[in-house]
DNA sequence: TCTGGGGTCCTGTTCCGC
DNA sequence: TCTGGCGGAACAGGACCC
């Protein structure tokens, strides 16, 4: 049973797959896939009859066809999604004061000044689904780290409720990657040592990992594995960047075309730059070459700007310096380093999460 | 089996001024 | 005049997340 219970972690399960059987109930109890339908796309988001078949987030969608021939592929839509996120958040903020979202269907909400918590966060569930037909999975804990996990550990419609203890106890003899912040590199370099589960990994000397992670990052894994975090929640984030990029169907060799595709994902970058009155002094090109590796050039500027003719100048500059050797599957361009816009108190709130 | 798009953070390197 | 150490800023790459 939950002791101390500060922070839930809500998440919409399937959110995408599950907004789209809102809006066609015909769809439902079929195998669904949001993704895009280009040779080069990727699946979004699948309904739990699709998972069924293996398929999963991220996964080439040319692959999650071959695992599922039946299934229905449905394109994104993502003012949808935006919408339906507000209406679940709107519901979310009037349970609990102090929340932080997290993308279009994840949020921390803060439960100390509840007297109930867990009935609160009960009904939270049912108006949810009452409002808008969605599904959420509830994790409860001490701290952000085991309330993720635990609103994951039951998925769909899961309400998991742990210490800190008894996280550790639970999930043991699970894989690290179980853990938000080590991912596939991470479990591989830890399985390489022997390190196969978390509790393998919370019970590892410190030094080991200090001598293979580093002084930051092996201490960090050990408190991860441990299901040590902060509580702390930051409830109004502002981009510290903002980038507009595309994979091209078939790579691309033509200097003069490139150049036509990178000043056209300048204007649209700076379109949304201009509409925020956000202005930046760091313009960066990211160029992801045929063989699939990646190379990022960046330049400060003088002035901070969002002028499209700047801020594509700037990216032809850096594209042309750098004259890709291969042909070219991705092109993007990010503006960052804006001006302060911001009082004392946001920037307080850009502390880390975790 | 052939890997999206939009982000954040961390680390190592390089450059520059003192 | 040359060299070296040091710290900060900028840059590049990588890992990770939704």
């Amino acid at each position: 049973m939950c002791g101390v219970a500060p922070i839930a972690h809500l998440d919409v399960d399937a959110f995408y797959a599950s907004v789209e059987l809102q809006r066609r109930p015909e769809l439902r109890g079929l195998p669904v896939i949001v993704s895009g339908s280009g040779p080069r796309a990727v699946v979004t988001t699948a309904s739990y009859e699709a998972r069924r078949f293996g398929v999963g987030s991220a996964m080439p969608t040319a692959r999650a066809r071959r695992l599922c021939p039946d299934a229905v592929l449905v394109a994104p839509d993502f003012d949808a999604y935006r919408q339906a996120s507000r209406a679940v958040m709107a519901l979310v903020r009037r349970a609990v004061e102090r929340v932080e979202v997290v993308g279009l269907d994840e949020a921390y909400l803060d439960l100390v000044d509840l007297v109930a918590p867990r009935a609160a966060m009960r009904r939270l569930v049912s108006d949810i689904h009452a409002a808008t037909g969605l599904d959420c999975s509830i994790g409860i804990g001490p701290n952000r780290l085991v309330a993720k996990v635990a609103s994951d550990a039951e998925k769909p419609r899961g309400f998991v409720c742990l210490t800190r203890e008894e996280a550790c106890t639970r999930f043991a003899r699970h894989p690290p990657g179980l853990v938000p912040g080590i991912g596939p590199k991470t479990a591989s370099r830890l399985e390489a040592m022997g390190i196969t589960t978390l509790g393998a990994l919370a019970a590892t000397p410190v030094d080991t990992l200090v001598a293979r992670f580093g002084a930051n990052h092996g201490p960090d894994l050990q408190r991860r594995a441990r299901f040590e975090a902060s509580a702390i929640l930051t409830p109004v984030r502002i981009a510290v960047s903002e980038s507009r990029e595309t994979t091209f169907d078939v790579d691309i060799s033509d200097a003069v075309r490139l150049e036509e595709i990178l000043s056209d994902l300048a204007g649209q970058l700076c379109q949304r730059l201009v509409r925020q009155e956000r202005r930046g002094r760091n313009v960066a090109i990211k160029v992801r070459l045929s063989d699939f590796t990646t190379v990022t050039r960046a330049r400060t500027i003088a002035e901070p700007t969002n002028d499209p003719r700047v801020v594509s100048g700037v990216a032809l500059e850096l594209l042309r310096e750098y004259a890709p050797a291969r042909p070219v599957r991705l092109l993007g361009v990010r503006v960052a380093a804006f001006e302060q816009a911001q009082t004392d108190s946001d920037a307080d709130q850009l502390a880390l999460p975790l």
